[in-house]
DNA sequence: AAAATAGTGTCTCTCAGACATTATAGA
DNA sequence: TCTATAATGTCTGAGAGACACTATTTT
């Protein structure tokens, strides 16, 4: 068979697949929606849609985040009504196994996104309702009361995206400054630290950390104000700078 | 429309791309094959071709990378004929354009492929010919003596995909043992400075690399013999270790 | 006052970069 | 002999981890 050769050619559904993850009281969040059909009725899945026939993998990702989340990614004359901040949005991996939906062959292209704490999902017109579920819930199996293995909380293979989008956002935040995502427009280094705390899953010292960040040029500029929302002493209020990578990079403590 | 609906969805083909990556005559290379037919013939091309109906997208590409070049990927029992080395193989990342093939929607889901040297490239059955080509020269544009600027040297969007698998293993070899996926079997820590130089286009001071990879647990291990080959004292041989991820991680050099 | 958070400073150890020196081969 | 590569050693400066201390708010 000659490559390209148009007449002859598997034909495949292609759809988009979404990682949105959020810090939310000090836990690494991501969106998930249930399920209103077989199958996996009833179960959370990721949220996703298949790809239109004009459109680009990355445009048919940030149409499902608006239609999900109300998020624009990085548009800040956004047309939706709703007075939404941007969010960063990158594809993360595609999903291919010829078993991973029982109904036909589907390849599934992941993207990754990451938003600041918002009040409350929206479910999507195609939703019957979605939620911020924590990832360390939404990952863990087997811990049924049960004997034998239990069958995992999300549908499909969403596990594994889940798993590879949180892996990705944990090493990325090393070398990069995309731990602002996190974060409001303005935000104090001790919120900073909470982000990389939550997902890391560690505690950081406030203090190495606030001449870590402070130091790296580009990394964070003064905003000017300052804030008690988290009580003690008036932190100062930084935006994101520049950069977006970090060298040398934040180092995730081992163990 | 409701997600996953299987009675309505656009078709798609799907295809793998491969960038194949080895190091030649102190230049980090690329294979590259000859179009036969339109669109773009005669341009040089990425090797890759349809996934086929039951055919997982790591299956597709390790089945393109066989036939294109009889390399195995981490299968020392291979059921083929030639004596070939295992290669590291890794999902790169997929590209989605409506109009990125002149044709038809074509969703590609690329891989990067990480060889030691080969005697030659093998054509496929499907391939007029192929070469290894120094991607300096795959991805330098406008060298053309006329004015304005010149098409690029590859095919459909594969200048793109290049670049960023060359992107891809020049980041990845900073943080992992990967560079070893460039070396034969058994080799020297001067063999192994050179496909970092090659990689990087980067001069490395050899007594600070040694001290580096030498000190670094589980990254070699001693393979007992020594050689030659490079002339002047002879250098120890070394085999992988087991370890995949360096830390601290090799530095690249600034600018 | 007590508690909580913010911000600055100090010490030490690891490690990367720069560079000297010796060892062993081929031409 | 000269030259090329290999291998080990020394010094220094950047920076991360550990931890003391002061500052400014709320309760």
């Amino acid at each position: 068979m000659s490559p390209y050769d148009p007449s002859a050619f598997p034909p495949f559904a292609v759809t988009v697949d979404l990682v949105v993850l959020t810090v939310r009281r000090h836990a690494l969040c991501a969106l998930v929606v249930r399920r209103g059909e077989q199958p996996f009725q009833g179960r959370w899945a990721l949220p996703g849609g298949f790809v239109r026939e004009d459109e680009d993998l990355t445009t048919a990702a940030a149409r499902e985040l608006v239609e999900e989340t109300g998020l624009c990614v990085d548009d800040p004359d956004a047309r939706t009504s709703d007075p939404v901040k941007g969010a960063h949005l990158e594809q993360l991996a595609t999903y291919g196994d010829p078993q991973r939906d029982p109904r036909m062959r589907v390849v599934s292209v992941a993207h990754l996104a990451l938003a600041p704490d918002l009040p409350a999902p929206r479910a999507g017109g195609d939703a019957n309702s979605a939620r911020w579920a924590p990832v360390d819930e939404l990952l863990q199996e087997g811990e049924g009361d049960r004997d034998g293995e239990q069958a995992a909380l999300l549908a499909f293979d969403h596990a594994r995206i889940l798993s590879d989008g949180v892996e990705r956002a944990r090493s990325k935040i090393e070398y990069s400054s995309l731990a602002t995502a996190f974060c409001p427009p303005e935000f104090t280094v001790g919120e900073l630290r909470r982000v990389y705390e939550a997902v890391w899953g560690v505690a950081l010292d406030p203090r190495n950390f606030h001449r870590k960040v402070t130091g790296t040029p580009g990394f964070l500029v003064p905003a000017g104000g300052t804030t008690t929302r988290q009580g003690g002493r008036p932190a100062q209020l930084f935006r994101p700078g520049g950069a977006t990578l970090l060298n040398p990079p934040m180092l995730r403590p081992e163990v």
